[in-house]
DNA sequence: GATAGATTGATGTTCAATTTCATTTCAGTT
DNA sequence: AACTGAAATGAAATTGAACATCAATCTATC
């Protein structure tokens, strides 16, 4: 889905839930759409302030959150303390394979591996809304040779 | 493996380490053995308040790094913010499904999982280390009927 | 039991995230 | 276009989990 489609749909989201379209959640969501993905709510207020010194930091925390309920973003935990966002791409769900060593992260999908996820869920009579599945190892580049 | 060959594992892994085997480091391994699994550091702290009220708040902290370190529990990041610890009962891998609404949280293992795990690691030409994978939705208590 | 070095625990600090609140902005109405 | 009520903003304060500090205490070893 194009970024005009996501942007329409946030409108959506907004009136949908008697929330106003502002010029800053407007900006946000540009900016958010124009990063690399896996930022942090302050790492995007630091890209934010370059060409929008007036953004607030609160404002930032709190329109990534709505961005996370309106489906758009996905919070992510990785190993350190911070938040990081992720767009919602595609309807695809995918997984994150990452270095322990250098940091990198690779993004994959895996329909068999979904498979087994809608499987399990459905033996335990659960409804599967979403999934998180991170692999850690060691990357080409850093494993000892 | 039982209690007492978890203490004796973490005794040992003291002394390699020139770390000393401590009063307050055996009454918080035993507490968070006879716990429930995914408490955090400080539900920890507040259970062993009832028996220890002399046992200080960074100790846990401390302590619950060190048993983590020494492969006898390991720390998990569920939805909210907190560090959560799990006992590392069995060599298997285990995965979790998570209800959105109540917060149960069930393990499982899949071993045919695991092996699409290893396979798609391979194929990165990663070496895997370990593997978090957490399904969420709803469980059959808290589906709308 | 003396000693060196590690540990404890009370307290302080850090850092991400959230809340507060006076002011401003938005969207719908006249 | 001006009015109005509700929502949003932003600066600053607050929270909360996790970590650091340091004098006093405990442990392992000799």
């Amino acid at each position: 889905m194009g970024t005009v489609k996501v942007k329409d749909s946030f409108r959506e989201y907004l009136s949908k839930h008697n929330l106003k379209a502002t010029r800053q959640r407007e900006i946000i969501l540009d900016e958010f759409l124009s990063s690399p993905s896996h930022l942090s709510a302050e790492e995007l207020y630091l890209r934010l302030r370059r060409n929008n010194p007036n953004i607030g930091y609160a404002t930032v925390y709190r329109t990534m959150k709505l961005l996370a309920e309106s489906g758009i973003a996905s919070e992510r935990h990785f190993g350190d303390r911070q938040t990081r966002y992720e767009p919602n791409i595609s309807e695809e769900h995918h997984y994150h394979l990452i270095c322990n060593a250098c940091g990198k992260i690779i993004e994959f999908e895996d329909p068999q591996i979904e498979a087994l996820f809608v499987k399990t869920a459905g033996m335990h009579n659960f409804t599967l809304s979403h999934q998180r599945l991170e692999l850690y190892g060691l990357c080409p580049d850093c494993q000892p040779s």
